[in-house]
DNA sequence: TATTGACCTCAAGTGAACTTTAAGTGGCAG
DNA sequence: CTGCCACTTAAAGTTCACTTGAGGTCAATA
């Protein structure tokens, strides 16, 4: 009997157990049955966990997790969503990938003070412009997450 | 006399007045006085709001952007610090990768099963991986902004 | 001078993602 | 069989970053 409770549950993931009663109760994954009153897990809730926190750490809520795994670990959402997500990633990490490069820029400058170094300033500036389109962004969509 | 309303700095930032009375209250910038009732900005609010952007599409919470950037308006950005947001950039960037390229199969696999399928599986694999890792960091240092 | 509209304050509300608390249950080691 | 202790529930509390609402002020325009 591969099934694990709560605390097994919680050992494995690193996740403690009031967020994954938490995370059952909204849907993201859910107990095989109890044992007693105690919650029963099979393996497959790893893998779902799994999903979650690859969404997670990618900068997705849970709402848009759930969405993705759908209730039986395959996704809800029509292909042509998934590219457009996919490609919508695509575009996040070249935003980050610009920032991250421009941070370590600044960590290793030696400019005295860094509002003298001129990549600072013209990352000070690409960052005013990315609040512009962020800004324009969520009035044009409302919607899925950015990573607020 | 180059000073902006609240109104003005909001068409210049994209940010709504409600954001900039909240940044105000909490000490991210300051106003250099009033015009009757009204809030005057000078010219060094919009830098002080550009290092917000850039700190805020950096992971930072607005706590600690307020302490890097001194009252003083001088940014006191430790290098270190900057260099760990780096690497926790680079960490966001695989798992974005990571993410996209499961979007993009599960989009395009003819599989019955997305758990017969190895991409999928490979992919879970790694995304298992990472949440050890991220459990590790989290119970290290008990602090800043991971991002949300 | 009267009105308008952008600003003001303070308090309360929001949503996400949990955590905490209080009171209770029940499997299992001794 | 008894007591421990990990589990259970429901509800309330927490943090962050703001937003919303009610009621008020005032500078500039008609």
């Amino acid at each position: 009997m591969k099934s694990l409770d709560i605390g097994a549950l919680a050992a494995r993931t690193g996740l403690p157990p009031s967020a994954l009663r938490y995370y059952e109760e909204i849907g993201l994954i859910a107990s095989e049955g109890r044992h007693g009153l105690r919650r029963q897990y099979g393996p497959e809730a790893l893998l779902r966990l799994s999903l979650v926190a690859l969404g997670k750490s990618a900068g997705f809520s849970l709402a848009d997790i759930a969405g993705m795994i759908g209730k039986d670990g395959r996704p809800d959402i029509p292909r042509g969503e998934l590219r457009a997500r996919a490609d919508d990633l695509d575009r996040q990490i070249r935003d980050l990938a610009a920032l991250r490069d421009t941070l370590r820029h600044v960590a290793d400058c030696r400019a005295p003070s860094h509002l003298e170094c001129p990549t600072f300033r013209r990352l000070l500036r690409l960052a005013s412009l990315r609040g512009a389109r962020r800004q324009a962004a969520a009035k044009r969509d409302l919607g899925p997450a950015t990573g607020r």
